[in-house]
DNA sequence: ATACTTGCAAAACATTTGCAGTGAG
DNA sequence: CTCACTGCAAATGTTTTGCAAGTAT
């Protein structure tokens, strides 16, 4: 059976906290500050186990490694929003629903995934102001509040 | 510039002539039948030049290698779903449309991405007869009419 | 105590790159 | 004849696995 151990728990902590999804070697970082000593596997290990147990989810985007994200009551179904001049994700949620009907004859749809891709508010403002870039960055897909 | 090889054309042609997406090793083993001493490496550089030339797409699923797609203007915008009792992939060439307003204020949708997941057809029918399934594996992700 | 978990190092994969030889123009 | 392209092998980067030691229960 299932035991708890401090890097589980840090590595649990680590994605919960963190406002936007994580690469696995940004929740090694993240988690090593409690555990030091932290082994990359134990990472992949445990994730593996939440990404099982639903506590996390995948968010995987064409070319990138996989993030992983927090899959709390609070955090809903939801999609995801890439903006293709800063390269941040933001989550989105919002959701087109009825999606049952776009498949095929005899296809039953349970589940969708969908990425937006475009321009953030940031990018969109900064748009020939040159320089801010660098600043909107810092921000880096945090709790945007999105419609 | 360009040169035109063997390589290159046969290539271009095992991706064409798919009715699926294909990954990398699948599109070596194809074009291997034309090229033989076809290597992997060769396969991987004219993809990012097709790629590039946007005579080829990427479709990328979760945990799952890139697979890729010939943009024949006969191939224009659709999405995919994936079975989750078969794993095959297949085109789906509905698609919501209106997704502009489901950005938060201020961003700016470019394009997206949606990708369906649930039974398909053979699966549906087959639920129950067992045995059937190495049957509907030959048909892998082909040609279907979707709604 | 028992047996699940860990950390390390090696393995397994997919993809990329260096380089000398090949072939399209 | 040139120089882009190829094939091979080695390098890279990510994720997985084997195994002995560590530690929750």
């Amino acid at each position: 059976m299932e035991r708890t151990t401090r890097q589980k728990t840090a590595i649990q902590a680590a994605i919960e906290s963190a406002q936007r999804p994580l690469s696995a070697q940004e929740i090694l970082v993240q988690a090593s500050l409690q555990v030091t000593q932290l082994g990359i596997a134990t990472v992949y290990r445990n994730l593996k186990s939440l990404v099982l147990e639903e506590k996390v989810h995948v968010v995987t985007l064409p070319g990138e490694n996989p993030r992983y994200e927090s899959n709390t009551a609070a955090n809903h179904h939801h999609h995801h929003f890439q903006c293709t001049t800063c390269q941040r994700v933001f989550d989105v949620h919002d959701c087109p629903g009825d999606l049952k009907r776009m498949a095929p004859q005899g296809f039953v749809v349970e589940r969708h995934e969908l990425t937006l891709y475009g321009r953030c508010a940031d990018c969109n403002a900064v748009a020939g102001a040159t320089g801010a870039v660098a600043t909107a960055v810092h921000a880096c897909a945090s709790g945007h509040d999105p419609a």
